[in-house]
RNA sequence: GGGCCCGUGGCCUAGCCUGGAUACGGCACCGGCCUUCUAAGCCGGGGGUCGGGGGUUCAAAUCCCCCCGGGUCCGCCA
């Protein structure tokens, strides 16, 4: 609780100055190793040590006595340990406060102020030239979770996808569709992946047709600075669009789904990056070399220099990039980019290049790729596991789980199944810290034992089904907590009353992986909560009462934090 | 060759930014618990040179340097 933690530090600020004379700015509020040691620890005795010149020791003795006399909040006990400050909570009243908190909050437990600050935060946006693989997944789910807890905060956020209907690879998708028929009754996005890799094979075995790849991106560009509805322009919008149909489909299985669709090639057609290769030829830091104009961008530590356009005068994905970002920048405080750690360079030079146009920069988030054991995925060599067969396949083994365990009918177990297998999905990628390469292996992804999101939501279907019963028992208000608490229930409460600070530590620090590792421990917290601490089986009405209270704050916390992780709860399971 | 990232018990993973008390969990393994709130669970147990070596510090998984292994980038591709 925010509350008890500010107190703790407002009155160890205030004892230290007694001592020391002096400010030592924030305080550190840490949690002892054990619940014997305390319930929160401060090691400012080994800060001033120095300062004192006196021993740790001797310090946190000193402090603990002046601590003592204080009358801080929920603390009911204050003790000097080998240095350290250990507090220790009066649980019946922190109890009592912090479950009514969460009660009364309900949906809302959580939630922050409104910030006032607009975030649009670019996530996914996969070339349109096939399915989106697990790697794309990555981007999605980082993106969509921090979209969620960004808005849960407080923030405004609209989400991009950059559509990159320009690039090379979008060129042979047409190129593709003019040589081969289209599968019609195949799922779009696949469709135009096959039509993708075979006329990559083909490009393969006939370099010569190299030449019409070229073509056909000079004439869309042509056509687009032109403002034409051109056939070729047509042509282009017809494959993105049949692409992108797909890959909506699978976001939305996902529970995705984004906000405004930002096309490539809108900054062409509305001369935007003609005016940001002007604006960077004004900068005095263009060089001429072997016939095409380059940015210098050494001032900012890059060797590499960018090029603003080809020899032909058609324009490269870096410089509309930097269009697009120019444009994003000016509409929002803050923006986030979501991008696989292979775009680093890329990124670093369009941060450059904005900074050298006096614009804000976005915030980058980059996640390491997910590979296969026999290596890389590839889209172009049609290697990799799409999003669609991963969560086929999840559903499948979800279904088999749900109806060995005989809670639902055969109507409910479709719908458990979906919530079960997203959950899954969704869970096993976002728990894992970005920047951590991911070998995707089918039995670990799909491992509904244990591990994972699934211990989550049973948890949570306990509580429901806890909740259901007690409705039935009709059991009569009464005073709560009143009575000595065993651990799990501490243990349980207090991590209940994280959800806040962790909420905002993980949109601050952009990390939703802790919030996921963070309800898995709630999860595990309510476990050992459920098997040594009897709900309705206790006889003491008071207990009953209390520790229902507990039960209905977890099944709020759990389905407050699953939200945000884009992931439902089916309360039976 | 240079830049960036990763390297934590047999396997997966948190902690690293902001250094402190027994390194968080899970899988697998061993033992106990279902006529009692869903055993996708609980209780207990074994297992660790935090890749290696130096350094800074009263204190290093955490900060600095070097090395090893893996990934990635260094296109008039995106």
């Amino acid at each position: 609780m925010i509350e008890v933690e500010n107190a703790l530090k407002d009155s160890i600020s205030k004892k230290v100055k007694e001592i020391c004379g002096e400010d030592v700015g924030d305080i550190q509020l840490e949690e002892p190793p054990s619940m014997e040691l305390g319930d929160y620890s401060t090691n400012i005795s080994f800060r001033l040590a120095r300062v004192l010149k006196k021993p740790p020791k001797v310090i946190a003795e000193e402090l603990c006595r002046k601590l003592k006399e204080e009358n801080i909040p929920y603390i009911r006990d204050v003790k000097a340990v080998k240095g350290y400050i250990n507090f220790f909570l009066d649980y019946n009243s922190y109890a009592r406060g912090g479950i009514s908190r969460i009660l009364e909050e309900g949906e809302n437990f959580g939630r922050g102020r409104d910030r006032g600050k607009k975030v649009i935060l670019e996530h996914t946006s996969a070339n349109p030239n096939g399915p989106l693989h697990i790697g794309h997944g990555r981007n999605a789910i980082i993106g969509d979770s921090l979209k969620r807890i960004l808005e849960f905060i407080g923030y405004d956020v609209e989400t991009h996808y950059y559509v990159n209907d320009m690039g090379r690879q979008e060129a042979v998708v047409v190129f593709g569709l003019e040589r081969f028929e289209i599968e019609k009754d195949k799922k779009p996005d696949h469709a135009i992946g096959e039509i993708y890799i075979k006329a990559n094979k083909l490009l393969e075995e006939d370099p010569q047709l190299e030449e019409e790849i070229g073509r056909i991106m000079r004439e869309y560009e042509r056509s687009l600075e032109n403002g034409e509805d051109s056939p070729i322009v047509e042509r282009f919008q017809w494959a993105v669009n049949y692409a992108l149909e797909g890959i909506r489909e699978t976001l939305s299985n996902l529970n995705i789904k984004h906000d405004t669709f930002v096309w490539e090639s809108e900054y062409v057609r509305k001369g935007m990056v003609r005016e940001v290769i002007k604006r960077l030829m004004e900068t005095g830091k263009v060089v001429e070399e072997d016939g095409v104009y380059k940015l210098d961008l050494s001032d900012f530590g890059i060797e590499k220099k960018l090029v603003l356009t080809r020899a032909d005068g058609t324009t490269l994905y870096s410089t509309r990039d930097i269009a697009y970002h120019l444009d994003k920048m000016s509409r929002c405080d803050i923006g986030i980019d979501i991008l696989g750690a292979d775009h680093k360079l890329t990124a670093q030079m369009v941060e450059a290049s904005l900074k050298l146009l006096k614009s804000k920069t976005p915030k980058v988030i980059f996640y390491e790729f997910i590979s296969l054991p026999e290596g890389s995925m590839s889209t172009r060599r049609g290697r990799f596991v799409t999003l669609d067969e991963v969560l086929e396949e999840a559903e499948r083994r979800a279904i088999q789980e749900v109806k060995k365990r005989g809670v639902a009918d055969e109507e409910e177990i479709k719908e458990i199944a979906r919530k079960i297998a997203l959950g899954a999905v969704r869970y096993n990628i976002v728990r894992i810290s970005p920047e951590k390469p991911i070998v995707f292996k089918w039995e670990e992804a799909l491992d509904f034992e244990k591990v994972g999101c699934p211990v989550i939501q049973y948890a949570h279907a306990r509580c429901c089904r806890i909740l259901e019963h007690a409705r039935e028992m009709r059991i009569e208000d009464g005073e709560l907590f009143n009575y000595h608490m065993m651990d799990q229930e501490k243990i349980l409460i207090k991590t209940l009353l994280k959800f806040p600070r962790i909420l905002e530590i993980a949109g601050e620090s952009l990390k939703p992986h802790i919030l996921a590792n963070y309800m898995l421990d709630v999860a595990h917290k309510f476990n050992s909560f459920y098997g040594n601490c009897p709900i309705l089986r206790e006889k003491n009405k008071s207990i009953i009462l209390s520790r229902l209270k507990i039960v209905e704050s977890t099944k709020i916390v759990i389905e407050n934090g699953l939200k945000l992780l884009g992931i439902e709860c089916p309360g039976k399971m």
